[in-house]
RNA sequence: GGGGCCGUAGUUCAGUUGGUUAGAACGCGUGCCUGUCACGCACGAGGUCGCGGGUUCGAGUCCCGUCGGCCCCGCCA
């Protein structure tokens, strides 16, 4: 019993009308969000992309409308006919509701099964019942909401980097394996039985080829593919604004990024003040224990070790020892501190001491072993004021050559700040990362390995350095952190063939290994390169952090599980025999060994 | 690879010390209702307690394994 569409033309969005469009005739498409059945009155809420607007169906005035709208329920799709009516009590959570639609005609486009979660903003339902019902899921406004946005970054993006002078370039998803870096998701040849295709974990090669090539401006809204252990945010496919320019300094990258980035933000209204803050990395260490500093907020760490040395052997800790002041945090309870200090442990803390600063004194179990000085100098140094909470933590030296005290405090820094509510929102806090070490020592492969990629390029005068001390080589590589969050990182990079050959030799690549992983580059780069350099910013994340969520599944048409799943599309699975016949390929799984 | 939380009706959850026929809310179905907007009222349907094994006279509940979801560490040049 279902109706045709016919000639029938949608002449508004029901989320788009106004109190403007009072007394016209309109004609609107889309789902029964709700239906209000008072018996001879009827009221259905219509969704569509925009929003909702409410229908009326009324027995005596459109007495055919009103019985079809009897057999309305969530989700059918309707063409309405009607006329816009200022409503006597307008609905304030709705935008359109100002108005109603009083419905003269109604068509039953499609019906729809009972869907298993209602569709709306304050969902209930679990994420997995979102994810296999991802069709469903997406009608839900906040995420129509989320894509819209995401559209409208992308398109302003392409903008900026357009009057810019970037050229759009895209780059093979076939590509060919790479053997530093992340797992390579692989793509079997049948052509070539026995052999492999990669997608690309970024187009970094392609993009410095294209620079070779003399683009001179390339960018790229790039899908890159890791196969790494996932977390809220990062999934296994993901979108990359990549740029690469010729003949830059690091300033020239970050004045693009700055007014591209500028310009996205401009797209929910806000006004992002450039350039950003610059900060050094063994800064970002030692203030905030992160290389990714959330500068929202204060709360930076002091190195107070010195202060601990006269309780090294009672209190028995080993490393250093830091110390931050957590506003108000004086009130938390013994429970709450018992938390805390596992917290610490979790985090890697060797030990946890607290120091209470309240109005008629500092209280510290610290006081017996430092003596009452130290604890008041600690309090100092972590600049706590009356009603604060010093909290030291104490850890084992060096992780990968940073002070693991710094870090496990850094960790403490963000959970005290989420705890006591110390964050402010609306505030967008960009700050470049520089200085970074070139390489870190690798733990699991007892080598030195480059701490971005082996492309990145390498201050002048610690050149010679090179071969002799390669831990104090620093780098030209740069992050831009947002609020705590990695958005990207990219450097000027080696342009010299010379260069890229050392380099690969201090890594403990022979030539030879070096000739063949990266030959084809290694020859393009001889070919007259010039300096180049880029970034890479993570665009899901970027929108997810205008949107103000938490995880990049909200920002993502079609996200995974944490196990790299699409409940959707039940992705990965197995595929018929033949098909692994074609392409040479026999299975045997780990555990039938 | 490791740690934490979770899995009971379509959905979100409750379920006591292991004990009769496993409950609630929302959703769903039927009926009534002309100003609702979380409509209201009445009645009703709906369960492989994730799966497998074990302990027990008896398991949603205890034990072991396994599968799935989320968060974190490792990992992500």
């Amino acid at each position: 019993m279902l109706d045709s569409l016919g000639n029938l033309k949608r002449t508004h969005y029901a989320g788009a009308l106004r109190a403007a469009h009072e007394g016209q005739s309109v004609v609107l498409m889309g789902w029964v969000a709700g239906r209000r059945d008072l018996g001879n009155l009827i009221f259905v809420d219509l969704r569509d992309r925009e929003g909702i607007a409410q229908i009326v169906f009324n027995k005596e005035a459109h007495p055919t409308a009103h019985w079809k709208a009897e057999q309305l329920r969530s989700e059918y799709v309707v063409a309405v006919e009607g006329r816009v009516m200022r409503r006597g009590k307008p609905n304030p959570e709705l935008a359109s509701g100002e108005v109603e639609v009083v419905a003269s005609a109604l068509h039953i486009l499609n019906t729809s099964a009972t869907p298993p979660f209602v569709i709306e903003d304050e969902i209930s339902a679990s994420e997995e019942t979102r994810l296999r019902y991802r069709y469903l899921d997406l009608r839900r406004p906040q995420l129509q909401n989320n894509l819209a946005l995401r559209h409208k970054v992308i398109l302003e993006i392409r903008r900026a980097m357009d009057e810019l002078g970037f050229y759009e370039v895209e780059t093979p998803m076939l590509t060919r394996a790479t053997p530093e870096g992340a797992r390579d998701y692989l793509v079997p040849s049948r052509v070539h039985p026995g052999q492999f295709y990669a997608l690309p974990q970024s187009p970094q090669i392609f993009k410095q080829i294209l620079m070779i090539s003399g683009l001179d401006r390339y960018f790229q809204i790039a899908r890159c593919f890791r196969d790494e252990d996932l977390r809220a945010d990062r999934q296994p496919d993901f979108t990359q604004l990549d740029v690469e320019m010729s003949f830059p300094t690091q300033d020239d990258v970050f004045g693009v990024i700055e007014q591209v980035m500028q310009r996205a933000w401009r797209v929910i209204g806000a006004d992002v003040k450039i350039p950003f803050r610059r900060m050094l990395h063994q800064d970002a260490i030692r203030r905030y224990g992160s290389d990714k500093p959330d500068l929202r907020f204060g709360m930076e760490l002091a190195d107070v070790t010195p202060l601990f040395e006269a309780g090294r052997e009672t209190l028995k800790f080993e490393g250093s020892v830091f110390a931050l002041a957590a506003p108000g945090g004086a009130s938390l309870s013994r429970k709450q501190l018992d938390e805390l200090a596992e917290k610490a442990k979790s985090f890697g803390a060797r030990a946890m001491y607290t120091i209470k600063v309240a109005p008629e004194g500092i209280t510290s179990g610290l006081a017996k072993t430092l003596g009452e000085e130290a604890v008041k100098k600690i309090a100092e140094a972590a600049g706590a004021k009356a009603g604060d909470l010093v909290v030291a933590v104490a850890a084992q030296k060096q992780i990968k050559g940073t002070d693991n005290a710094a870090l496990v405090a850094g960790q403490m820094r963000l959970h005290l700040a989420e705890k006591l509510r110390v964050i402010p929102s609306g505030q967008w806090d960009f700050v470049w990362l520089t200085g970074f070490p070139l390489f870190e020592w690798s733990t699991t492969e007892d080598r030195w390995v480059p701490a971005q990629h082996p492309f990145t390029g390498i201050i002048e005068e610690d050149l010679e350095k090179l071969e002799t001390a390669p831990w104090e080589v620093r780098s030209k590589g740069y992050d831009l952190v947002l609020n705590g969050v990695e958005l990207g990182s990219g450097s000027v990079r080696i342009h010299r063939a010379d260069v890229q050959a050392r380099l690969f030799r201090a890594i403990g690549l022979s030539d030879e290994q070096a000739r063949s992983r990266f030959g084809f580059f290694l020859d393009a780069l001889t070919y007259g390169t010039p300096p180049h350099g880029g970034i890479a910013l993570g665009l899901d994340r970027t929108v997810m952090l205008m949107a103000g969520e938490k995880s990049l599944r909200e920002v993502i048409a079609f996200p995974k599980t944490t196990a790299a799943q699409d409940l959707m599309a039940d992705a990965p699975n197995t595929v018929p025999q033949e098909q692994l016949d074609e392409l040479s390929i026999q299975v045997r799984l780990k555990n039938e060994e």
